[in-house]
DNA sequence: CCTATATTTAATCAAACGGTTAAATATAGA
DNA sequence: TCTATATTTAACCGTTTGATTAAATATAGG
């Protein structure tokens, strides 16, 4: 927990993608793998790092398990960024 | 430049931490590592990280290197952040 | 010009990261 | 229960990261 795994989480470009695909809805890790060039195994290790920070939610229905987006813990970040940026509210 | 330069800077917390010394104006170099348990060498490095991504500006002054905080580039992860929040301006 | 101060750069190192393949686990269904 | 499918976990490996100390660079000033 913390902005230090949020933000850990975030800096790698293939967990931001993952977070943009499930921008639309649910998906289960295979569908998530196919989009990107790396093995399945390695996917899934994005998955649960992103898991770990709280960004995405996982819910098991059968053979599958669905990944979904939260972003309820980006608003600490939209929170420490609006600081930075001079206080003015 | 981009996104992944900037995420990749804000990955750690002691350049966060910098920018957040940076809020109130500029600084030394010297006076920012003073508040790091880390040697100026290490602390100079996560300067040249930060002002690489463009998050920081420098400005030489006779012996003195000032920094300075520039938060332009963090618009581009507050839309990016935004969009994932469902669009819903 | 020499010296002290401020800062960065170079060389080095252990730990963390992100990938791979192979094995383990979980579930559905014949 | 056996098999196929979906996914994770384990073991391993090269690269990147963040730290250290020592050397290099830049500037001010006697």
């Amino acid at each position: 927990m913390g902005i230090q795994n949020t933000m850990k989480a975030l800096s790698d470009p293939i967990r931001r993608e993952i977070l943009d695909l499930l921008k639309t809805g649910s998906l289960a890790a295979g569908e998530i793998a196919e989009n990107f060039p790396v093995s399945g195994a390695a996917v899934s290790k994005h998955l649960s790092v992103l898991k770990e920070a709280d960004l995405i939610r996982d819910t098991r229905e059968g053979k599958f398990i669905f990944y979904e987006l939260n972003t309820s813990v980006l608003e600490e970040i939209m929170l420490w960024i609006t600081s930075l940026k001079g206080e003015a509210k």
